[in-house]
DNA sequence: GCGACAG
DNA sequence: ATCTTGTCGC
């Protein structure tokens, strides 16, 4: 498994952590992507969804059933995630402005997330949004949404965002992983999230792949 | 050495 | 991630 260290030491290195990236404007499409696991046996099903930036209306879906063959190890999610990630985003048709995915990118202990990996794997923007904390801690955010607060290593370095989505629900934990800063990836969180916690585009990809992971149980 | 630990 | 029962609120 030194070869995974060695390649998040790698992805590190070509991840673009400088640019501003696109701001929500700017974007036409976006996708979002999400696996679901079977309780029994190694069968899984990944999902990518494209949404309309605007609207949010579904532009185009795939999913693909797959196998299970890295175990989840915190740290090295992406190893297990996206080979069937990829796979489905490779049947799309159209080539999304901006990705986002479960999970965390550059606030990750070897600062080679999920949206890391991903990100540099396919070259378009991407950045993650997790739902609980990993390493990072923060400070208080404040209750309103859109309130924020940094997450903040070690050394002072802000490898993420702690961001309120929605007033009267915990915030969520937003870090980039490639061509895309900070502030773009919490606008186009918070614009994403309307009405719930999460991106749209997350849930419609965990609706998806749950939906169709149902179906091979039965 | 032990505990914590995205999904 | 997945499983589970009940409960709160729109």
């Amino acid at each position: 498994m030194d070869e995974a260290l060695a390649e998040q030491e790698r992805l590190r290195g070509l991840a673009d952590l400088t640019s501003p990236g696109p701001a929500p404007g700017e974007v036409r499409m976006v996708a979002g992507v999400d696996v679901s696991y079977a309780t029994q046996g190694d069968a899984l099903v990944a999902a990518a969804v494209v949404l309309d930036a605007e609207t949010l209306e579904t532009v185009e879906v795939r999913v693909v059933e797959g196998t299970a063959t890295f175990p989840y190890v915190p740290g090295l999610l992406a190893f297990r995630e996206l080979p069937s990630v990829m796979a489905a985003l490779e049947q799309l048709t159209r080539t999304p402005d901006l990705l986002v995915c479960d999970g965390y990118g550059l606030a990750h202990p070897r600062r080679a997330g999920l949206a890391v990996h991903l990100g540099v794997l396919t070259g378009l923007p991407c950045f993650g949004v997790a739902k609980t904390p990993f390493v990072f801690g923060h400070r208080d955010v404040g209750e309103e949404r859109g309130a924020a607060a940094p997450l903040t290593s070690d050394d002072g370095e802000v490898v993420g965002r702690a961001l309120r989505t929605q007033p009267g629900v915990k915030p969520v934990f937003v870090s980039v992983g490639h061509a895309i800063g900070l502030d773009h990836a919490c606008a186009h969180t918070l614009r994403l999230a309307r009405r719930y916690r999460l991106p749209e585009t997350t849930r419609a990809a965990d609706h998806l792949s749950r939906e169709h992971l149902r179906t091979l149980t039965r």
